[in-house]
DNA sequence: AAGGCAGTGTGCAGTCACTGCATGAAAGGT
DNA sequence: ACCTTTCATGCAGTGACTGCACACTGCCTT
């Protein structure tokens, strides 16, 4: 399934790159696993070696990470808990960014379930993401107790989901085609005034 | 696609049931819709002429929708914003319920992807949702800028979402088996204790 | 009574995503 | 040169879903 030699690699890069590029030319939907594959010079049988799925193919295999620099400083962090999070949402950009991740994002916003399906991949985060913010609840109050903690970690996860969700949907028309960073940098001025409320 | 005749309507709820019996029977993976057909005495063309999905079926035709009375208080409520959205959340209670309810979430529970339709569903509501909070952030602040209101109102949309996440999730096993009404109540605790963080 | 229309179900034949299994070829270390 | 691991493949199948043309059933009109 992982596979890990250069070989191996280097179809795997080529199948997502075409993958990505038929999609962007004829439409998600027209685009079949046969048609890439065909592009590819590969068998179906490989394709489905590579990728469990025809979304992941178009999704791309790295998977967003969080941040240690990030987590460490949200854990120290003493400002509003919900907008501190914030830190730790995963924002490839630059030269870290996974390549042409804007023209995946493109295609991301035509097709909900694309969008749904990155979603639930970045909550494979979700444990870590607990575990991040049950240490900062810890260390602001030690003496709390467990079970608090872990559900009010498990909300504030939840919450986040909501957060990329709106900062990737169109609702802010004005940040269309900018850049992720800023998106949240949007979302979290939104945040702010909400909370104000 | 949405018949109405009664017969029509005779044949989709047979349709749901069966797909419900035979799920809680042999899980959801295992029964095909081939298998539903059978039950049912239908063609798979029929099947298909009633739910668009397989998951629709055991999702079951009603959508939930929003209580007008508890859309009403929250426009004129002052509490905090966020937590009085919770009042939103369309909680089917008693006999007001799809029949079933329970056998429902049953498997829903133990199938994410279901959740995450479900969740989809419930989206349908978007708009009506911002609508609503739109309505509430213009009665508390008349003179607000519409732009901001528009950005507010999306994202409490987002966050609603990430709440019944959580409520429907697991973190709180102690709710387990429990209704979708206690379990808000719980969420709602849990979000008040985070806002004061 | 005859004809027509709308609502509903059906059979068929096909497309597409995805899987298990067994086999083959190439890479790379020894 | 030998052997093991890694990759790719062919095949044959399953299961969801669609388009199409056709058939049956009322019911309404004339």
């Amino acid at each position: 399934m992982a596979q890990t030699g250069t070989r191996a690699a280097a179809t795997t890069a080529a199948i997502e790159e075409a993958a990505l590029d038929l999609a962007l030319a004829h439409g998600y939907e027209t685009v079949t696993v046969d048609r890439i594959c065909e592009q590819v010079g590969i068998s179906q049988r490989t394709f489905f070696n590579h990728f469990p799925t025809k979304d992941d193919a178009i999704l791309g295999r790295e998977m967003p990470s969080i941040d240690e620099r990030a987590a460490r400083a949200f854990v120290l962090a003493d400002g509003p808990l919900l907008l501190d999070a914030l830190l730790l949402i995963p924002v490839p950009e630059g030269d870290a960014a996974p390549p042409r991740m804007d023209e995946r994002m493109r295609i991301i916003a035509g097709h909900p379930h694309l969008l749904a399906r990155q979603i639930e991949r970045v909550s494979t985060l979700e444990a870590e993401l607990r575990e991040i913010i049950s240490q900062r609840i810890a260390h602001a109050d030690p003496a709390g107790d467990d079970a608090a903690r872990e559900s009010e970690s498990a909300l504030i996860t939840c919450l986040m989901g909501g957060m990329m969700r709106f900062a990737t949907s169109e609702a802010s028309a004005a940040r269309r085609g900018e850049s992720m960073a800023s998106r949240v940098e949007e979302a979290r001025g939104v945040l702010e005034r909400v909370l104000a409320r």
